[in-house]
This record gives structure tokens, C-alpha cells and sequence, in this order.
DNA sequence: CATTATGTTCAATAATTACTGAACTAAATG
DNA sequence: CATTTAGTTCAGTAATTATTGAACATAATG
């Protein structure tokens, strides 16, 4: 693990964090994509990020359920090993618009509560609209993208080897 | 303020813990919105939550700088009211979004760390080259909602009397 | 079946974040 | 210019959340 590695794993902690993750949920993701094994052990985590087995332990766990991480069992190996799972784009969107789907809820829940019907009111109806509405658009989008994302990666691979 | 009212601003303090905002600024903006007033005191907030003068402080400031509250001036009267403000709703997602493109920076630089050229890494190319364009994509969206937000609303409107 | 390896669980602690309350500033009022 | 009103600031505390570490469970190995 180069310096430089394990700096990016502690950038990756922090910028997980705003995600709502926790820092160690983000370090091991970031370690995770900066290895260059095919899959990681429980004690290679460990080592590396110098963390408890309680911690790996749960945070991997957690990073299982969310879909982020997938445990992976070999053949003769009594160890679980670890590696980014290849999870479609859409979910991690769309895990996110349930998020607003449940703020429109919260602004209509509201609205239903007032007297009158006001400026509140109609903000509170159009934002909720929108936040439905997008939550089917979003599927289009998504159509969208796998019709053109062949495209769309090739000329990314470009722009980035144009950079360097 | 109704016995229903109080308890719909704790589950709004509640909801808006989940988009990383305080509890405090979710019942701020719980009791803005099913206020019948056109906009409130300080110390109306103050008494309505049974908060501190340095908590509504603090959380009104934080919710004005996010965008979600204005402060109002009335002549005559030396206090600062607040209210929601008609904060547009592709604003609130677009800085939903920039989350998105630093998760995309992130993998992109872990990407850049990697020696090989593996699986890994051809699933952060894909996610991060999504969310970029993505970023982009949603104007179009959002252009699309203003063209067809008015048959939306209304369709909604009709929708909610029909379930009542 | 004793020993070792691989994790899990959970109580205790550390770290972080939210909130209070009291002292303070600034502006308006008499 | 003393007093009142409106709000800010910030140190201290409360509450929450993350992490450790040790005891435990389970399964494989000799």
C-alpha cells in the first residue's frame, strides 16, 4: 500500500461521509477500488486501514447490504474475501429519489394540516409534484443513458487521456 | 398550534434528519409550513418548538443560507420575521447532484491510483461517467417539468380529491 | 476432541454533533 | 443617555454515533 494509497482511503472516508455513510464505511469502498487484488480478506481490511475486527465486521455488513460490497468465497479458503460489487448506476440514484419521495410526503403531510390555502401551499403541492413526477421521469433517463452510455464512456476515455 | 400540528413538526424534524439536515431545522421548517401565517417571529418559532434563542438562531441562519427560509422585514416593526421561500425545485435536487459529481471525482481519482486496469476500474469509469453526464442530463429534465408542470399539478390536485 | 482460524456480538469508550443558557452587541425607544 | 427589545455568540453540556477490544460462537484441522 503506497502512501499515496493510503492517503486516497482517508480522502474517500471523508467524502463518503457526506454521503451519510460513516468514515470507515468510506475508507474500506476506497480501499476496495484502490486494491489491485480481484478481492480482499476480512484481515487484509484489517491491516490495512489499522481498524478493529468490530468495525470491519459491521461496516462491511453494512456496506453488504447496501449493495456497495460483496462478500466472495473461494474454493479450498475457509475466508470470506471482499470486493465492489458491479452495482448499476440506477440503484444508487434511485436509492436516493426514495429520499425525496419521502420529502414530498412530508410537504403534502403538511399542506392537508393548514386552514388555508396559501403561497405555502402551492409550494408545498408543486415541489411534491415535481418530486413524484421525477421519480418516473428518472427511468426514462436512465433508458436513455443505457442506449447511449457506450457513446458517452468512450468519449469520457478520451477527454481524460487528453487531459493528462 | 393544534395537538396534530405539534406532532406533524416532530416527524418533520424527523424526516429531514434523513436529508442530513438537523432535527431543529426540520421542525423549523415543519412549523413554517403548516403556519397560516404569512410569516413568523423569532420568538414565535421559539415558543411554538420550546427551543433556546441560540438554537433557532443558529438553525434559522443555516436554513436561510441553504435557501429554504427568507427572512422578512415588515415597516414599523423592528423584528425579522421568516418564512419558506419559493425556493424552485430543480435548485434543491441540483445540490443534491453536486454530491453525486464529488462521488464521481472520488472514484475517478481512485481509478488514477490503480495499476491495473481491471474490473474495478471499468465500473468506476461507468458510474463516474454517468453521474457527469447525468449533471448535465437534468436540465433537460428539469426543462421538460416546466413545459409540462402545469397539466401535472393539476392532474395531482385532481388525484388528491379523489382519494379523499 | 483439543486447537486454531474466522468472524460476530456487545459493553465500554471515544469522537462528534446538537442544544442550552448566559453574557453580549446593536439598534430602537422614551 | 438609560432602558428595552431583538438577536448573536460561544462555552459548557447533553445526546448521539462510531469505534474499540475482549469475550464468544462456529467451523475446520490435526
Amino acid at each position: 500500500m503506497t502512501e499515496k494509497k493510503l492517503q486516497y482511503i482517508e480522502e474517500a472516508g471523508m467524502a463518503f461521509e457526506l454521503f451519510g455513510m460513516t468514515r470507515m464505511a468510506g475508507r474500506i469502498l476506497g480501499y476496495l477500488i484502490v486494491s489491485d487484488k480481484e478481492s480482499v480478506s476480512f484481515n487484509e481490511i484489517m491491516e490495512a486501514l489499522k481498524a478493529s475486527k468490530g468495525s470491519i465486521s459491521g461496516t462491511t455488513k453494512q456496506l453488504i447490504a447496501i449493495g456497495f460490497v460483496e462478500p466472495v468465497s473461494l474454493p479450498g479458503d475457509r475466508k470470506t474475501y471482499y470486493r465492489i460489487s458491479n452495482l448499476k448506476v440506477g440503484s444508487i440514484l434511485k436509492a436516493r429519489i426514495q429520499l425525496f419521495l419521502k420529502f414530498a410526503d412530508v410537504l403534502d403531510k403538511g399542506r392537508s394540516l393548514k386552514e388555508k390555502n396559501d403561497r405555502v401551499s402551492e409550494w408545498t403541492l408543486e415541489v411534491s409534484s415535481f418530486y413524484k413526477w421525477f421519480g418516473d421521469e428518472i427511468d426514462l433517463v436512465l433508458q436513455k443513458w443505457e442506449r447511449e452510455k457506450e457513446n458517452i464512456i468512450k468519449q469520457t476515455t478520451k477527454d481524460n487521456e487528453n487531459k493528462q
